[in-house]
DNA sequence: AATAATTTTTAGACATGGCTAAAAATTATA
DNA sequence: TATAATTTTTAGCCATGTCTAAAAATTATT
């Protein structure tokens, strides 16, 4: 079993390593993720590695060991199921969520979350459009693209979100963007890199940081 | 905000406070509640009494200021609430529960509680029968007796236990006992106390230890 | 290659919450 | 009312997880 503390540092290592795709994540940078000083990182570093969470070797970053990942992607599923209750039966909005996902990822029973996952109808993704890891770990790799790269004329379904914060989610709920509408690009203008898209019956225009932060799948 | 462990000790003063009815509850009985050392206890409270959550005179025991009572009536409503959800919505049978609601009680999160009591319909009791207390921390009292004091041919409607064992609980279960059965007393047998009722089309033998176990609401 | 800059680790400290053992205060008993 | 028994507190120690400051190792620069 796991402090809440293991579990995040446990975590963010993960998160590190999946998007970074480097071998050794640094003592730094998990410290940055964590709002931690690297000092800290270390210590914690050896006592997970003395729990076979990962691989360490001073001065060369650390490793998830397959028994690291498996207890990540288990966080991240109560993460992301805890996500979806509180957004499709609590009334949150997806800006709300993180929060209080951060504190129920935490609680320690099995039980609770496959009837939770029962429950909510075995959702695959969460509210942010990242996909749901089953019970035995196994994450189903999607395949998006930003809407950044689609052309003139070409489709897709919104399936989720690159930044999370809460500007960018609010903003994007203004405009009546949200996960599983149905987007066509209309125009790119070359000028600033902005698109002109359809959404259900009306036009808008966004700019290019958003057509970035945009996943479709087509 | 207080921590877990400052929680638990809020919520276990509280109880014993309600049960015992004595003004100050000594150390040694929070030590017993928590199966912690009476020399912990000391230290906590007298963090706890910095907080203005209890009044403590060395030697003399505690007491819950107004604001020590507000804070605990508010876990109890958290713990609650978790309950029935947990009963209700996941399939967990009421000797599950305790568990997982010691945890889930100490998530931060107001808009969290407030939800899930909407979502849940505004329930009065939890799965054992007790009162849940409103947002403002007020706990309607009920009017309840323990089905022992019942006479022959009066009859009620189960509405609590007070032991809350998984022995019990699951003997209830095994007999068909459950919060909400009408309950009448067709016979009490003086030579053991046990009693015979009726439930539903069926008629049970009960000990009379069961009968100083269940609550009633005639 | 030598020095500078950066990263990482170590050493020592602190806060929380727990423990044991001994001292102090209270309560019970003879 | 003394003495005994019990309860409560104090003092000192430990584990977790954090921090700062300094040392050590690595990487970058001239």
């Amino acid at each position: 079993m796991f402090s809440q503390s293991e579990e995040n540092y446990i975590k963010a290592i993960y998160h590190l390593a999946v998007d970074s795709s480097v071998k050794g994540i640094s003592t730094n940078a998990i410290a940055k993720k964590l709002a931690t000083k690297a000092s800290s990182v270390t210590d914690m570093i050896k006592k997970l590695s003395e729990k076979k969470v990962v691989v360490y070797k001073k001065y060369q970053g650390v490793t998830l060991t397959d028994f690291g990942k498996k207890t990540a992607t288990n966080i991240i599923r109560k993460h992301r199921l805890w996500e979806v209750f509180l957004v499709e039966k609590l009334n949150f909005s997806w800006d709300e969520v993180h929060e209080v996902a951060e504190q129920l990822e935490h609680i320690k029973s099995p039980k609770l979350i496959n009837e939770l996952d029962i429950f909510l109808g075995f959702p695959k993704r969460d509210p942010h459009g990242d996909p749901i890891p089953d019970s035995e770990g196994n994450l189903q790799i999607i395949e998006k693209s930003l809407l950044a790269v689609l052309n003139k004329g070409e489709e897709g379904i919104c399936v989720g979100v690159d930044d999370t914060s809460s500007e960018f989610l609010q903003f994007l709920d203004k405009q009546g963007i949200a996960l599983g509408k149905r987007i066509k690009v209309i125009e790119k203008e070359p000028f600033d890199g902005s698109f002109l898209i359809q959404l259900e019956d009306k036009e808008l225009s966004i700019s290019n940081k958003i057509a970035n932060n945009l996943y479709i799948q087509k």
